[in-house]
RNA sequence: CGGGGAGUAGCGCAGUCUGGUAGCGCGCCUGCUUUGGGAGCAGGAUGUCGCAGGUUCGAAUCCUGUCUCCCCGACCA
């Protein structure tokens, strides 16, 4: 069979994902090593993420506000953790000033700050700055902000939208008066984004706690959505921190309680990026290139009208445009249905394929026979083949087409989430009773998938021997999830009594 | 940041060993033919050979430095 991209994910998947990303022009090298261009396809995801996420954020009695890109230096010297967490990879400002010298400009030495500031790898420090001032009652909190921003962090390793050294996202910072009420907003924030990944791209994962040698630096506990990719890898795409009194006392936020007494504030943190973006290709692409869920969509539904340079075009085109106006003017998840007129002077197939790659849910293709008989030329993206190989457009009355639209979109979203949902969890391996078995179960496998062990929770140097043996078969510890069943057998790992199960695999 | 590979037309590549002034395929433009599934034929445009130095009468080619990308490690959302 003959896909539209030239490499497939069983070939090559690293290959075949930044075939992807190129081919569905999502984003492209920017000459800044670690920096991508992101393209309006791949942008246009992005701001759907924005939008439906940002709604949730302030469901959940969060408001907006924006901090700046440099943070003093000395804000960051007040957490020990926090510093040894980031200090390896921040871009720091010097100078304000270029001079010409030799022909070259070159920093001006008589323009040298006088404290260093770094471009922000997140802003725990300045936000908790900013809150200190903010917080002087019990009844100034709880303080509950979200900023939407880029961040840099200077990445050693860096691939499109998986990691790359600036990336977008939204990091929400609170502060409460007590440990239950942080507690419960790390915990509220982590349904958010596990809601919004299942219900919105499509992404089932698993909601669970990180263990201690994955923790946030400065975080008391950190918990994390967790994905599985095709190539059965996990990839991390949301994360919610419990951060107690770390910032505060570095930062210094208190307040006076009821009974006049000084204490000080709870804190957490939670962030989802442009990360969720390479989770989704690799979730939902397939050889053809992206497959884009709905509700994600910039344009859910993209009409082609074949075109061929004679009088017969305009009446396509006002077929069309009539077609796209209609189905605009229906709703879909409760907002407008998202159709493009794509008019551009280019052949019909070009056009076709240009879409498929990019992933558009649905391509309505219109030609002269169509227009006369009342019809459309309908792809579904997730069900592109018939059995024998061929493209399965179906040809559908105007009105029909119309009238299924909406449900079409719904059938779709549904169906990326239940092929994704059951891929996920049906690799899962619970039967791991021993180190021997867990090795076993991802020998010499292209797809390993995950396994749910049981384990003691070790800590400290009990745990790094764990990490260090698990890093030897290139394996991490994912997350705890929050829905496993109970422990009722034997540590894998130390032997002890286990108390908790503990998911395991491979990981971007 | 260590090991490996690579940067030549929009994309994919050859040419580099053995120095002599730039090539192929796809795409793009024009024309004609074609027209329901990534059309055919003909003609045409596009390159400071990643960048900066050096060697040389002459550098894509040799030397030095540097930037960027990819893969594998170490590090991380």
């Amino acid at each position: 069979m003959k896909h539209a991209l030239s490499v497939t994910r069983e070939q090559d998947f690293a290959a075949w994902y930044q075939a992807v990303v190129s081919e569905a022009d999502m984003a492209e090298e920017s000459g800044v090593r670690g920096c991508m261009v992101i393209r309006p396809w791949g942008y246009g995801i992005w701001e759907r993420i924005q939008k439906l996420l940002d709604e949730r954020i302030k469901a959940t009695g969060h408001e907006n506000c924006y901090f700046p890109i440099f943070i003093p230096l000395s804000y960051f010297e007040k957490e020990a953790e926090h510093v040894d967490g980031f200090a390896k990879e921040m871009a720091v400002v010097t100078h304000h000033r270029l001079i010409q010298k030799d022909g070259k400009m070159v920093p001006d030495p008589e323009a040298k700050l006088e404290e260093p500031l770094v471009v922000r790898p997140t802003s725990e420090t300045v936000i908790g700055a900013a809150f200190s001032r903010w917080v002087q009652s019990w009844r100034d909190l709880p303080v509950l902000i979200n900023q939407w921003a880029n961040v840099v962090r200077w990445e050693m390793r860096t691939r499109m939208f998986l990691r790359t050294s600036e990336f977008l996202w939204q990091e929400g910072h609170t502060a409460h008066a007590t440990v239950d009420e942080a507690m419960d907003e790390t915990m509220k924030m982590l349904e958010v984004y596990r809601s919004f990944a299942e219900e919105c791209v499509a992404l089932p994962v698993i909601a669970g706690e990180k263990p201690e040698n994955e923790r946030f630096p400065g975080a008391v506990a950190t918990y994390s959505i967790e994905a599985m990719m095709q190539d059965g890898k996990a990839l991390q795409a949301g994360t919610s921190h419990f951060l107690g009194t770390t910032f505060s006392q570095a930062q210094n936020i208190r307040f006076q309680n009821a009974e006049g007494q000084q204490e000080l504030a709870q804190t957490t943190s939670w962030g989802m990026s442009t990360r969720m973006i390479g989770g989704l290709i690799m979730v939902h692409g397939d050889d053809d290139g992206l497959r884009v869920p709905p509700r994600v969509a910039p344009y859910q539904i993209v009409v082609v009208p074949m075109l061929r340079d004679t009088e017969e075009d305009a009446a396509i085109l006002d077929y069309c445009a009539a077609l796209v106006s209609e189905l605009n003017g229906q709703d879909v998840f409760r907002e407008p249905v998202r159709a493009l007129l794509d008019k551009r002077p280019a052949k019909a197939a070009a056009k076709r394929w240009g879409w498929v790659k990019k992933g558009a849910p649905v391509v309505i293709e219109v030609g002269g026979r169509d227009v006369a008989g009342g019809n459309v030329s309908m792809l579904r993206r997730d069900r592109l083949y018939r059995a024998d190989g061929k493209l399965d457009s179906q040809i559908l009355s105007r009105s029909d087409f119309v009238a299924q639209a909406t449900a079409m979109l719904e059938d779709i979203q549904q169906s990326m989430f239940a092929d994704a949902h059951g891929r996920l969890h049906g690799n899962v391996d619970k039967t791991i009773a021993s180190l021997d078995d867990l090795k076993a179960s991802f020998a010499g496998s292209t797809k390993p998938g995950w396994a749910l062990v049981q384990w003691s929770r070790p800590t400290g140097t009990e745990l790094d021997k764990v990490v260090a043996w698990l890093k030897g078969e290139k394996l991490t510890l994912r997350n705890v999830p929050l829905d496993a069943e109970a422990a009722d057998g034997a540590c894998i790992f130390t032997g002890q009594a286990a108390v908790e199960r503990v998911l395991v695999g491979r990981s971007y």
